[in-house]
DNA sequence: TACTTCT
């Protein structure tokens, strides 16, 4: 049942004014996109599922079987987000509606389902769930997913949601907009609701969960997502962060705050002025983890989790979550988790198969022109309005602003936003972008993450990222719930070093590879350099750059070389030298009880160069 | 090196 039928079939139906009664703000006039999960239509090819729950080694479900054999895609019905509407309408149909449109479901996307790629490792993992009905996540939040459309859980949530009510930590790779948000926020609501956690209002506000995103933006939009799901429960949530009148959130704060959503910087010093303290914290989840945990924001998140007051691992709960995560940082993360349970899930949502990626050769002084050129292409298409966004992303803040005037310049209406504008341009510009008034964004990296921006038709990488998980990110924000996307490359000389890991994403996602990409990437592997040099460049991960070569060039399965890291990363990654077996043997002993990752070759090349990053997480 | 992230 897809929105508009949901629609069509309460029109008939007589409405229920009582029902219609006091809708906050926040829900009132958005236009947000709740994916229809339920209206996905049949994969295009067969599938398998790749869950396995079993206890030893060889029980697992598809086990051995099917490996690099990952590109099941579910295919959201096309009409489910291309008219934004009114959720407060919404609301109030589904309120008549709901029951209807629970039965069709089930009945009609269960195979769907089961076709979904997902892993999971580690010991005792809670069973998955086929239905929320399934779950006792309460009365309250189980009225908000109906009232949100989520007629049925997604992958993700199917997994991560019995998962945290266990009480177990999680680390999780799921495309953003499968549903990740919520797979945090309703065990969270849940809990609170069902232990009474309840915090007083306070003049230090003790929150009993605590939510950290990369960026301000992404923050604010998890805050609103959360909202939702707690609407009319009790439970309170706020977010705070930087950029923004540090007086405002304190009052804010001070009215109770259950739940709190936040950038590091802020919270450090929200907590630094003992506005915060993190003494009641039980659940920790962190978005994006992967960010999070690279270079600029590690030491931040260490001093929030390790140097504050927050209770140890052992007396919370916590949940990382992001669409990549390169094995490197699943150590670092481990370090902050306990006896967790790693799940991948994927291709959900948006699937790169959704996304037609072209890689075009340009040199430097050509970007521009070549830009315009594609731009008057969409023009002349009509692909360039209010429902066909596009989003360019560049390497530097001033390159931004200059793209911006130049674009500008030429008569295309563009805005750029970066960390170097002040917060409210930076909103005024996504709400600008958003609402189609300028349906060019040009944009850093401040945002490639999590930003959920309906009708983003085309991103065009003008400047290549150094880091291919940074653009699995990027070309995410197009191709969402659904809709296909297009995402054009301007490769340089200089993107070089990204050519390998590039084509192998590429070749993952079926993508036709330009002959000339193909050469450059074999350059790459012969000079010794490859994409992983790149990723592991600098500092970061200097001492085990012997990993690298520990590796399997044959091995193409993401999701268990990745899986197999996750599950090696606390125990095997401080052995001096391994290869690949004892990987392997280090795996098994590490998942005692539980079925492993057999086969005795993972792929560590690829998971190091480019399984964490290959987005199907 | 640039990009995020507090005044």
């Amino acid at each position: 049942m897809t929105w508009s039928d949901a629609r069509n079939d309460s029109t008939p139906k007589p409405t229920r004014p009582a029902r219609l009664t006091y809708i906050p703000p926040h829900l009132r006039k958005k236009c947000v996109p709740v994916p229809n999960y339920n209206a996905y239509s049949l994969p295009t090819e067969s599938t398998h599922l790749e869950f396995r729950n079993g206890r030893g080694r060889g029980r697992g479900r598809g086990r051995g079987r099917g490996r690099g054999r990952l590109y099941q895609t579910e295919r959201w019905n096309q009409n489910q987000t291309q008219a934004p509407f009114d959720i407060s309408f919404k609301f109030n149909e589904l309120d008549v509606n709901d029951d209807e449109a629970n039965t069709e479901s089930e009945s009609m996307n269960l195979e769907a389902y089961e076709d979904i790629p997902v892993e999971a490792s580690g010991s005792d993992i809670p069973a998955p769930v086929n239905t929320f009905a399934e779950i006792d996540l309460g009365e309250g939040l189980n009225q908000n997913i109906k009232r949100c459309n989520y007629v049925k859980p997604t992958p993700i949530q199917r997994h991560a949601i019995p998962i945290v009510m266990a009480g177990r930590d999680l680390m999780a790779c799921a495309q953003t907009g499968s549903g990740k948000t919520a797979a945090f926020c309703f065990p969270i609501i849940s809990g609170i609701l069902n232990q009474n956690h309840f915090t007083r209002p306070n003049r230090v506000a003790c929150p009993v969960a605590l939510i950290l995103s990369p960026t301000r933006e992404l923050s604010c939009q998890i805050h609103d997502e959360a909202k939702k799901f707690a609407y009319q429960t009790g439970v309170k949530i706020s977010v705070t962060y930087g950029g923004a009148p540090i007086s405002q959130q304190f009052r804010n704060l001070e009215r109770g705050v259950d739940i709190l959503v936040a950038t590091p910087g802020r919270l450090v010093d929200m907590i630094e002025r003992s506005r915060v303290s993190l003494r009641a914290i039980k659940y920790l989840a962190l978005d994006e983890a992967d960010r999070m945990l690279d270079m600029g924001f590690e030491p931040q998140i260490r001093k929030i989790v390790k140097e504050m007051d927050m209770p140890p691992c052992s007396e919370r709960q916590t949940m990382f979550f992001s669409a990549t995560f390169p094995s490197e940082i699943q150590r670092l993360a481990s370090d902050f988790l306990s006896n967790y349970i790693f799940v991948a899930v994927g291709r959900v949502g948006s699937s790169t198969d959704l996304i037609s990626q072209r890689v075009e050769f340009v040199h430097d002084v050509d970007k521009r022109n070549h830009l315009i050129n594609l731009l008057q292409g969409q023009r002349a298409n009509g692909t360039h309005s209010k429902n066909a966004l596009t989003l360019v992303f560049v390497e530097t803040k001033r390159g931004a602003d200059a793209l911006e005037n130049w674009l500008s310049m030429k008569g295309f209406p563009a805005i750029a936003i970066h960390g170097d504008k002040v917060q409210m341009e930076r909103e005024r510009a996504l709400k600008s972008f958003r609402s189609g008034s300028t349906p060019i964004l040009v944009a850093t990296d401040v945002a490639s993450r999590g930003l959920d921006v309906p009708h983003v038709a085309h991103v065009i990488n003008f400047d290549l990222p150094k880091d291919i998980d940074d653009y699995v990110h990027r070309i995410g924000r197009t191709g969402r719930a659904g809709n296909s996307g297009l995402a054009t490359a301007f490769f340089t000389e200089k993107n070089l070093p990204l050519a390998k890991a590039l084509v192998e994403l590429m070749q993952e996602a079926k993508q036709e590879v330009p002959l000339w990409l193909s050469d450059y990437a074999k350059r790459a592997s012969n000079v010794g350099g490859s994409g992983r040099i790149n990723r592991f460049g600098g500092n970061k991960f200097g001492g085990y750059d012997f990993r690298r070569d520990a590796q399997s060039e044959s091995e193409n399965d993401y999701h268990s070389s990745t899986c197999g890291n996750a599950a090696a990363s606390s125990y095997a990654l401080s052995h001096a030298v391994a290869t690949s077996n004892d990987y392997a043997a280090a795996n098994s002993y590490a998942n005692t009880g539980v079925d492993s990752y057999t086969s005795g070759s993972y792929g560590y090349g690829h998971n190091f160069s480019s399984g964490g990053a290959s987005g199907w997480h």
